[in-house]
DNA sequence: TCTGGGGTCCTAGGACCC
DNA sequence: TCTGGGGTCCTAGGACCC
């Protein structure tokens, strides 16, 4: 089995069982069916996801307080100062436990270093346990593929393996110029991850979102330019939501279009002051779409995306006279009366006045 | 019937400011 | 009638990560 819904999708994740037959991520839907006809696919559900999430990270948050979550399902954490237990043992409790109570394996890597620390967990899945040595870090990399060093995607392998680097200890042991020449200025950066020098921070703190993005890929392809619009108007509306979930307002808007052979191109603006209502942001959606898509070629993808986040609802000019407090009851309010009533039922003004 | 969805970080040029 | 140095913000694009 496999999760990946759409036909026009990818497989986000595959079984142990798929991956023996060759489906892996992101594989195009069509082709793992194609690959495995009898592939029994799962839609993905995130907010379950979401959920074991975190569960998984309180666990480890009731053993110590330096703990980095850097995605969905995985992280970083350090054992408190003073600790005296052998970490391999923590961690092998940790994974009974997390086993136990949430009936999902995960990996540990043990070492010096986020970088040894990742790439032997990944390494040992599922339900892996290792631990790689203080001093053994360089050794350990020495015989891996280029694509385990991070920044290493495919772009960069591409060119790595073009020059004939495949292995991390021929990154570690080429000259500085040479590697420069072959991927610019990550070169003294990479060459340091090769030799298992890894200086980041054990674990930092995450703040909160940079930005909020939807986007929908069509069952088949759009050419109408008022339904493109009206698409982006609800995911614009969706977003706005989240935004206003979390307390918080938005300046910058972009608007990205996919035409069929993956070209995107994204257009961006902001406005003069934060906002959380969705209207402020309509004027420039149709300005932006008109920037980004000539209205010629059909498109498969579009995109909003909303940055520059800012604390606090403001509802550009129409809360300005509500009391800070109220501002974000009033919104939801205002999104509660125009889901009951629809869109065009409750104007602002008057929304505002009751 | 080939390629999702949600993110982050970096670079680079132009406008603008003192 | 020619033009430094230091800085920020905005926009576009590329690469990467899970």
């Amino acid at each position: 089995m496999a999760v990946g819904g759409n036909r026009r999708g990818i497989i986000s994740s595959a079984s142990y069982e798929a991956r023996k037959l060759g489906i892996y991520t992101p594989m195009p839907t069509a082709s793992a069916l194609r690959l495995v006809p009898n592939l029994i696919l799962v839609r993905s559900h995130f907010d379950r996801y979401e959920w074991f999430s975190r569960r998984m990270f309180e666990f480890i948050e009731d053993l110590t307080p330096w703990v980095e979550r850097t995605s969905i399902d995985e992280g970083y954490f350090r054992l408190p100062d003073g600790n005296a237990q052998d970490p391999l043992e923590v961690a092998r409790q940790l994974q009974q436990t997390i086993e136990h109570r949430l009936r999902v394996t995960v990996s540990f890597g043990v070492a010096s270093n986020k970088l040894i620390s990742q790439i032997v967990s990944k390494l040992k899945k599922p339900r892996g346990l290792a631990i790689v040595p203080q001093g053994q870090e360089a050794d350990f990399l020495a015989p891996l593929d280029v694509k385990w060093l991070p920044g290493v995607g495919g772009r960069t392998e591409g060119s790595l393996k073009g020059a004939g680097f495949h292995r991390i200890e021929q990154v570690r042991d080429a000259s500085q110029a040479r590697l420069s020449s072959v991927i610019g200025d990550y070169a003294p950066r990479l060459q340091q991850y090769a030799a298992g020098i890894d200086e980041r921070p054990l674990v930092v703190e995450r703040g909160e979102a940079l930005s909020y993005s939807h986007q929908e890929t069509f069952n088949v392809n759009l050419t109408d330019r008022g339904a493109l619009e009206r698409t982006m108007k609800t995911l614009l509306d969706d977003l706005i939501r989240q935004v206003v979930d979390d307390d918080k307002s938005a300046r910058t808007i972009a608007v990205r279009v996919r035409l069929d052979k993956m070209q995107d191109t994204e257009r961006s603006e902001s406005l003069p002051e934060p906002s959380s209502l969705a209207e402020d942001f309509y004027p420039l959606i149709e300005r932006l779409l008109d920037r980004a898509w000539d209205g010629r070629a059909s498109v498969r993808l579009a995109a909003v995306r909303l940055s520059n986040i800012h604390e606090g609802v403001i509802a550009g000019d129409l809360f300005t006279r509500a009391e800070k407090g109220k501002r974000l009851a009033l919104q939801k309010t205002m999104h509660d009366l125009q889901r009951r009533f629809g869109e065009n039922a409750i104007k602002r003004g008057h929304a505002c006045e009751d």
